[in-house]
DNA sequence: GCCTTGATGTTGACATTGTCTACTTATCAT
DNA sequence: ATGATAAGTAGACAATGTCAACATCAAGGC
């Protein structure tokens, strides 16, 4: 209901919410949330400096859409990757998403946000977890540490984006492997335990 | 050589480096880098709103203080677990410490600080990494999946901290137990894989 | 006992930013 | 046509990070 009237007086931009959301999205990613300014976004945009709020109560509620819009990316890789990949394609879809768009990412799990404030981005947030945590749960269904199997792997691809994406991992770690080559080892190395867990050194 | 004379006549406050670190560590704590004010802080520590720039350059180099401030924690409560609890110690710990800081933990991790940038910080992080490679390595010292996986435990740990903190994991997954339970149940629900990997799943 | 000197603090200024209040203009339903 | 209302503009304000210029104290050489 709306991307119809376009440039007649500059005055009532068309679709300035979708605009704003777009050129913020792109400072985002190329400088990070902290350069992430209302005005320069209002400025690029070529409206007034004050003309966001129509359409954003505060700053905090463009990040909130960026961030929503992250989700809904993040979810759509995912069931993507679940037809052609399975679990340990969804894992490396998981990973290839952070470091495809790190700020966003940042952004998505910084808590810098209180998603609790901002309904569109809780309800976006939830489904993709629960995508997530249903494509785990339906692998071992009952089996008592299943569940606590789903978090852990969770876990794993969620920090290791965050340590590659924070270039905190030595390169002497990577061996000479590319970068995907890498973290399908690494998401390799490990092995699931789904029955009672025995204890292990 | 410091923390002697004090109280004299305000001017020259005796030791204002480590006194700003100090209320900056507790605003911090307290409510996020993003409301950690510069002037604040001073006004806090009874000082000008420029005596700051006399022991940080800029903000960013406060930042970095109590960053460097936060890895030298973390890695004496590393040392400490691996004495006592071993691997699974260690990663419980680590677990622990973001938990129990987690505006600090999200300051180290979180990418606003640019590391190179600051020597001090740089070092001990780096320091307080090897620490934890090193210990990870040293389990199996020379199998071809040792290096991923000990990649893999600390993602596991890094990432669990960080989905707990942002009170990303539903409370169902709990199941009632406490925390520290959960954690450990967690972290045992997986097994690392030492040898040559055989795909699975 | 002074006086220079460098480190440490202070005052004042400036551009930028987020946000508030009031005013203006275009759009749409009647 | 018209009038309500959504969308944009203009101007103001307090805060903040940071810069430059000045002030004060501690110490050491004379």
């Amino acid at each position: 209901m709306s991307t119809s009237r376009r440039k007649k007086h500059a005055y009532h931009h068309g679709d300035l919410q979708a605009a704003l959301v777009l050129t913020a999205g792109k400072m985002l990613e190329k400088e990070g949330v902290e350069a992430l300014k209302l005005r320069e976004v209002a400025r690029q945009a070529g409206v007034s400096h004050n003309a966001p709020y129509r359409h954003f109560t505060r700053r905090e509620a463009l990040l909130a859409a960026l961030a929503a819009e992250g989700f809904e990316w993040l979810g759509a890789a995912q069931r993507k990757a679940a037809e052609a990949g399975g679990l340990r394609g969804m894992g490396e879809a998981y990973v290839s998403f952070a470091l495809a768009h790190p700020q966003r990412f940042r952004l998505m799990f910084g808590g810098q946000i209180r998603i609790a404030r901002h309904v569109r981005l809780r309800e976006v947030a939830m489904r993709t977890f629960e995508g997530l945590s249903g494509a785990l749960a339906a692998r071992a269904p009952e089996a008592h540490g299943a569940r606590d199997a789903s978090v852990a792997a969770w876990s794993l691809v969620h920090g290791l984006a965050l340590l590659l994406m924070g270039e905190r991992i030595a390169p002497a770690a990577l061996g000479g492997r590319k970068r995907d080559a890498f973290v399908r080892d690494v998401l390799s190395s490990i092995r699931f335990v789904v029955g009672p867990a025995q204890p292990a050194a």
